[in-house]
DNA sequence: ATTACTAATATCCGAGTAG
DNA sequence: TCTACTCGGATATTAGTAA
């Protein structure tokens, strides 16, 4: 997303204030924006085809609403910089419902240049695959985002012959209060924000004896400096 | 400030973390903000110029970090985004020490269409002029910073034949717990982020018997919604 | 390696204006 | 009035290099 368009977006929530809708023209905006009048019609435009606003347009006005997406895109921006402000460890308590997913970071885990990493990092050698857990509620979902925007511990990109590995984060994390383990946030990963991947030295899924379905707390712990 | 300054301002931030400074390249850099190397080195320059980091470039890379200003500028977007997140009331405490002004905001309180928004805005006619209050503490100059970043009661600009006259931002308050009054953020004010601007229905001085040099307490009230 | 200049290019903005 | 199009000029970015 390009800054310019950040701004507005950032704008406009300093006038719509709470999740409400706010009646106005292009005109009113770009004299408050300091931008034409042309160049905030454009900005709208491009900020609904992205999702991040809702518009209502009439040829008396419009009526814009920030999504909850154009939301989250603040929020990351507010969490990041609450981390710097704030800078104090916190703990994030998320829980989630087990389900399997395709064995592919079983895969990703074993590959030598990431398994390294994990080795040095975190400090133990991961059992191969995550224990993916489906957030339940949106509060939680949230929580994720903020966990996000903290320092965590980095596991970096690199390629091979053939592609390019992904970057991804890591927070120490423990597992229903007796497994020392990790939450680890891919970059780009095939989950959307309400899953969270889990991994530790042992394989959860026997030590806990858990099947899918079942509901799995997890403790993190951030730290910002 | 530019919004794509603002954002690589913003960038450095996350990577800086605490008041640290950062040993690093613009050829790094520009790997982690997605622009050139070229780009990169051409924004640092303009923020070093605009006085918000401060950077030590030698031939084999730099070391850079952000000035109390820079981190200002990153802070006010934080409340602003803090107000509409967390949008509660907030009660603000400050003291500061008295101080005589030139005596140039009794002339702008008289203006008719200054005078006439107080009125109908504040709820009583001010007695004209403000009394000047230099903050003690840093921790006041950044709370006024805080409640800058809130909603607050607008006092709008306007134009007569010779000049525009600028806009304000009133919250109400009460003086050393004994008069109702407002605080004044005046938006290009002559007086930097560290006095604040008081006005009361009644001739505070008067009223409370102070001089020059005397502590005083105003307790403000911010509404986000 | 660096930083940062100059010049070419890409992108963005806003005046004019249609609908 | 309003939104939003086209298009020329402004601005920002980047490629090519020098130091």
């Amino acid at each position: 997303m390009k800054p310019s368009l950040w701004n507005t977006l950032y704008k406009l929530s300093l006038l719509l204030t709470q999740e409400k809708s706010l009646k106005t023209s292009t005109t009113r905006l770009s004299d408050k924006f300091g931008l034409a009048q042309q160049t905030v019609s454009r900005h709208l435009i491009i900020l609904e085809r992205l999702g991040l606003i809702e518009r209502h347009v009439t040829v008396k006005g419009e009526e814009i609403k920030i999504t909850t997406k154009g939301l989250d895109e603040l929020r990351n921006v507010y969490f990041r910089l609450k981390s710097i402000f704030e800078g104090i460890s916190e703990t994030f308590i998320f829980e989630g419902r087990l389900f399997s997913g395709i064995g592919e970071a079983a895969y990703y885990m074993s590959l030598k240049t990431y398994r390294d990493q994990f080795i040095e990092k975190l400090g133990f050698d991961p059992y191969p695959g995550t224990l993916n857990l489906k957030l339940l509620s949106t509060s939680d979902v949230i929580a994720k985002k903020e966990l996000e925007a903290h320092l965590g511990i980095e596991i970096e990109s690199f390629k091979d012959k053939k592609r390019t590995y992904g970057s991804a984060k890591c927070f120490k994390a423990k597992i229903n209060d007796k497994i020392d383990g990790a939450v680890v946030i891919v970059d780009r990963s095939h989950y959307n924000d309400s899953v969270l991947e889990v991994i530790a030295p042992v394989y959860i899924r026997e030590k806990l004896s858990l099947k899918d379905g079942n509901i799995v707390r997890v403790e993190t712990f951030a730290k910002t400096d």
